[in-house]
DNA sequence: GCCAACGTTGGC
DNA sequence: GCCAACGTTGGC
């Protein structure tokens, strides 16, 4: 199968995409994800190289900063049964995992932050899901055609 | 900080 | 299964 191309928000003041670039290998466990639809995400259809799109939310510019691959496919999120831990689950078991994560390496850091807004105002971009309103996915599918487009802002390839 | 929109929980 | 209450996300 051909790659698939996703989108994945982050908070930078929790983890940024230069927390992952400067992390081992620029690579790290994409750990967290808590909605299950963004789990099956993770868990069903996330292959290794796929390509990713970061994005950072709930902060001063938000948008599309940088690009991953995926290096690793899902396997349970080691955090769900960590005692304390912000994303620990007590109603899952190491028997059955709930949430899983991949592991994500960063790629390329785009020269140009490709903003929300932008993105909204751009017609390429129509449809997307990231742009719709309410849509609060934190792991979601792009298409090949928009994920093209957002390089093409991010690398100032302008048309 | 505000608040709209969405997701989850739990009583019935 | 319904739906109110509550919690979370995330832009502004």
């Amino acid at each position: 199968m051909s790659p698939q191309y996703w989108l994945v928000k982050t908070e930078p003041e929790v983890f940024s995409f230069d927390d992952l670039w400067r992390a081992p290998k620029r690579t790290t466990a994409w750990d967290g994800v808590r909605n299950y639809q963004a789990r099956n995400y993770l868990r069903d259809q996330m292959r290794k190289g796929d390509q990713v799109l970061v994005y950072h939310s709930s902060c001063e510019e938000t948008g599309v900063v940088g690009l991953a691959r995926v290096v690793r496919e899902a396997y349970a999120d080691p955090t769900q049964f960590q005692a304390g831990h912000v994303h620990a689950d007590p109603a899952s078991s190491p028997a059955d995992p709930r949430w899983v994560c991949v592991d994500l390496q960063a790629t390329r850091k785009l020269p140009r932050l490709v903003s929300l807004g932008s993105m909204k105002t751009d017609p390429g971009l129509d449809g997307m899901l990231l742009l719709q309103k309410g849509s609060r996915l934190s792991v979601q599918p792009v298409s090949e055609a928009h994920w093209q487009r957002v390089l093409d802002l991010g690398l100032d390839n302008r048309s």
